[in-house]
RNA sequence: GGUGCCUUAGCUCAGUUGGUAGAGCAAUGGACUGAAAAUCCAUGUGUCCCUGGUUCGAUUCCUGGAGGCACCA
């Protein structure tokens, strides 16, 4: 049976190099699996590979798109799917490398089947938001949604307006539509996560946003002012540089809070794969280990 | 060398008229099926500098010491 192997783990945990020797070994493509990689405009920011840490191993969905093209974790999963049958055509191993969760499970697991969303669901979905407040956003859940509301984290505006916009759009609520099964994938599934102690990975942190400063962020950050309300840009790196520029705070406490705000996503990101047991942590240090665990 | 002030959480500091202590920030744990580098929830972690004394009881008062800051020599 073909095999995606997955390498995760928290941000800077050196994902790209042991996926990059894993690829050699194997001698196999890299499917990227982080959703910031994706888009050309970001590169400094996001710590896209590059050139010459690919070292010649293919990647894809690596500046594949452009900010303007939003791809969500249910967009991902039909892009890949493909993608994987064909590679699996030619490997028997394929790699997916990153450090969304999210867009992990849509594609190891697969999203149950959900309505298409208009632009203008959600968008009246934030304006009620705005005008009428959380409170009243879920007094309508518990009316569209009895069942979800129960469960919901009822401050959460996020999860609230995604059920919503479902309800809305098919006439089903969101609750009967999420199934939780998970589905059956034509191909094995090994994952994991490259872990460290928590101050090493702190560490690995700081340094790599004083080397991203170093390598330009500032100006790469100048050039998308005029994009920052998209998605793709609320993102860590890139919102402190905003604010910066708009003289909210000085350039040093900026880079003080990107790194503050990268240890913490990469904290949410170490709670998202302990939620599962299905991972295998491994010391990322240790190749060998990986190996073992590929050859077992 | 002298005088004064300071020493409490990882940091900055508050406080206890003597009954072993609490804010901000930092940090930590968690939730999360199409916004996920997003969004949301929860949590105080402590030889109160050390040493003796007074006291039923000292982080608090007193003695001595250590370190820091300021001023005077």
């Amino acid at each position: 049976m073909k095999r995606l192997i997955v390498i995760t783990g928290a941000t800077a945990s050196g994902k790209t190099s042991v996926s990059v020797n894993l690829a050699k070994k194997l001698k196999t493509e890299i499917i990227s699996c982080d959703s910031r990689q994706f888009y050309q405009e970001m590169s400094i920011g996001t710590a896209k590979p590059t050139e010459e840490e690919m070292q010649g191993i293919t990647h894809h969905f690596v500046g594949s798109h452009s900010i303007s093209d939003e791809i969500n974790a249910g967009k991902f999963e039909q892009l890949v799917l493909p993608l994987l049958n064909t590679l699996f055509e030619k490997y028997n191993d394929v790699i997916l490398t990153g450090g969304s969760g999210l867009f992990i499970d849509a594609v190891v697991n697969g999203f149950d089947e959900m309505p298409k969303i208009s632009a203008e669901t959600r968008e009246a979905l934030n304006e009620k938001l705005e005008n009428e407040g959380m409170e009243s956003l879920f007094l309508q859940l518990q009316k569209l949604d009895p069942e979800y509301s129960k469960s919901v984290d009822s401050s959460n505006p996020k999860r609230i307006i995604r059920a919503l916009e479902v309800c809305l759009s098919s006439n089903k609520t969101y609750s009967e539509l999420r199934t939780g099964q998970k589905v059956k994938r034509p191909f094995n599934v090994l994952k994991i996560v490259l872990d460290w102690p928590r101050e090493e990975l702190y560490g690995r942190i700081n340094k790599r946003v004083d080397l991203m400063v170093l390598n330009g962020l500032e100006n790469e950050v100048k050039g998308l002012i005029p994009y920052k309300n998209i998605n793709a840009l609320q993102t860590v790196g890139y919102k402190e540089f905003f604010e910066f520029f708009e003289g909210k705070i000085s350039r040093t406490r900026a880079i003080e809070l990107i790194k503050q705000n990268s240890r913490r996503y990469a904290k949410r990101q170490l709670t998202w794969f302990r939620r599962t047991n299905d991972y295998h942590w491994v010391n990322a240090n240790d190749f060998d280990s990986v190996m073992a665990l590929v050859n077992s």
